[in-house]
DNA sequence: GATGAATGAGCTTTCATTCAT
DNA sequence: AATGAATGAAAGCTCATTCAT
């Protein structure tokens, strides 16, 4: 779902992305959105009904990218532990490659656009892999909504830091970072 | 430092950071600061240059707020461990009790008031907490704004969490994400 | 004259005609009058030049329709008085049968598109027929053009009245209106 | 009431009034209707909500000085046919000297910003009076609403006339078109 | 110090018109 | 002839800031 867009609307979300990492929402006027999307102001409300609606998808085809993401990995036929890796990672490499998303993310729940307010976007999917977690005793025995946030919070901070730091985060640290998360959860004391 | 702020300025700090909450920076226009803090429009800027100071200013009252909280901790005589819990705690607490400086820091870290992007912003005590337990070896040989990245996330996540779950999260479960975060970092294996 | 109007021509005039009855001409844009015509936006450029020459050619297109009317009566072999009732109530029919007429005229005359401003804009007709009644001492003597507009103006305010009041005005009543017009202007005390 | 209007309002109330008669609705954006008033643009803003707002104001405003000018003369002591005759001619006289508002009025009442779009909006003092007029056996036993329809059709297309017409309408044209009216509706068939 | 009316640059959005298909 | 995506000037409106009181 939400694999088509025409190659405008892509433009005009990847324009939008960019000006709202670089200045917030404030920096992101209609009429710049409108020259980096390499468009006319008036041709944004063929493809978007208000700014609004524009921010809101923007939002919701992220967010399904993410998804995709996570649905993947919990499609593969491997470990509960690799999984858990895997996500941390992939999720990590998306904002990395992506960072105005991430940036936009954060602004965007803060907001007036986002109506739901609630911070763990990605409920659905990862939630029920912690569920799946608890009950398979495959990590300790705590609200899975409690492991999500860990992860997601982790995740996003790494990546934040990452972004922001003037020693980048090496491949050697990241998975430090997985493996302490991993050692908090698991339930298993051997390493 | 930052600790006499008149009446006024309080109050118009505070209608600044609830109509950020409730609206993003987007609602918040000095006339509604204005309104909310029961002063003129033009009251404001006898005590602020421009509204990007009064934002700036509120970001590093804020700032000094949580400063202070960590500084008092670390000051006291107490083993590693319980400085460790303790600033989770606290700076949880602050956070909860709070919940219009948590929503404020997250816009104004990415938004252009910010200069700087870091998102660490407290760098200074917890950097150096952390780089002490690493040379210590309280904690793993990680790099401490690994950890400091760890922690924070974990706060700020778990306030999220607090301020909009259905089910609000437990003291139970609170000390539950502590112990996970300190068995993941801590370098002694036995309980 | 302006007899021979293409289907298309037709579907473009009575949409805009719609609109601009329900919504003014605030609420005609070409884009919704090409729409509701049933063709795309740029077909209307083929038939009209540009907006204004649409709205013009419209007015001047039902202008001709009324004038046909008038002339039509003008032409019968029938008593002055007659002709005079005909007239009243053949116009009044016109209008309560193309509502959207005649809030379109009275928008238009008030309008930049209209030029000449003039509020009688069947003129050359009506005018002459009240000129030659004024001769023949039919009517009182007085300026045809006051005539004109005594007749015009109790027209369309009846029209309106019937398109707009809750109790419909009946035919008997407009018969009395039409007497007590006759029986203001016309030369013959007795009924 | 509706009487203490401060000096701005009234400016921009007359330089709305001027535009829209000279350009119609669509020749009076607020730039222009702002800079014509003397002052900017946002400032019309601390006065009237939106343009919708102030248009409408601007017609409930001149809708009540014509009421006042009715009412007053209904208020005097004097014979009915007196009465008849006055209002006829304040009316007119008001037109005159502010064909503005005569233009102005034609184009709200056909526009989506009057609601009731009922042609008579001096229902009240005038209807009562013709309403009087036929129980007192002044007039003909015609609806009231008939005979305002008549009046007011009347003043409107005689003061267009006067605004329009090369020849102007001349005092003495003026009581003939009222006496033609009394004459029509008058149940005194002697003069 | 305090006020809030006034400012005007800049915002989101609309819409008459064009033109490649 | 017919289409409708694209244009961009101009509309209505907001809001940080100023200043006479």
């Amino acid at each position: 779902m939400m694999e088509n867009i025409s190659e405008k609307k892509k433009a005009i979300f990847e324009s939008t992305l960019d000006l709202i990492q670089e200045h917030g929402f404030h920096g992101a006027p209609m009429s710049l959105v409108a020259k980096n999307a390499g468009v006319a102001a008036g041709t944004i409300y063929h493809y978007f009904e208000s700014k609004d609606q524009l921010i809101c998808e923007l939002y919701a085809y992220n967010k399904s990218r993410i998804s995709n993401i996570i649905s993947e990995i919990l499609d593969e036929n491997t470990p509960y532990k690799e999984k858990f890796y895997k996500i941390w990672l992939r999720i990590y490499g998306f904002y990395v490659e992506n960072t105005n998303v991430l940036t936009f993310f954060e602004q965007y729940i803060n907001s007036p656009y986002n109506a739901s307010k609630y911070p763990n976007h990605f409920k659905g999917e990862l939630y029920n892999f912690f569920k799946e977690g608890v009950e398979r005793k495959e990590v300790k025995n705590v609200r899975p909504e409690i492991l999500m946030v860990l992860i997601l919070g982790s995740v996003n901070s790494t990546a934040k830091l990452h972004k922001f730091a003037e020693v980048p985060v090496a491949d050697k640290e990241i998975h430090h970072i997985i493996d302490i998360l991993w050692h908090g959860i698991s339930n298993y004391t051997s390493k």
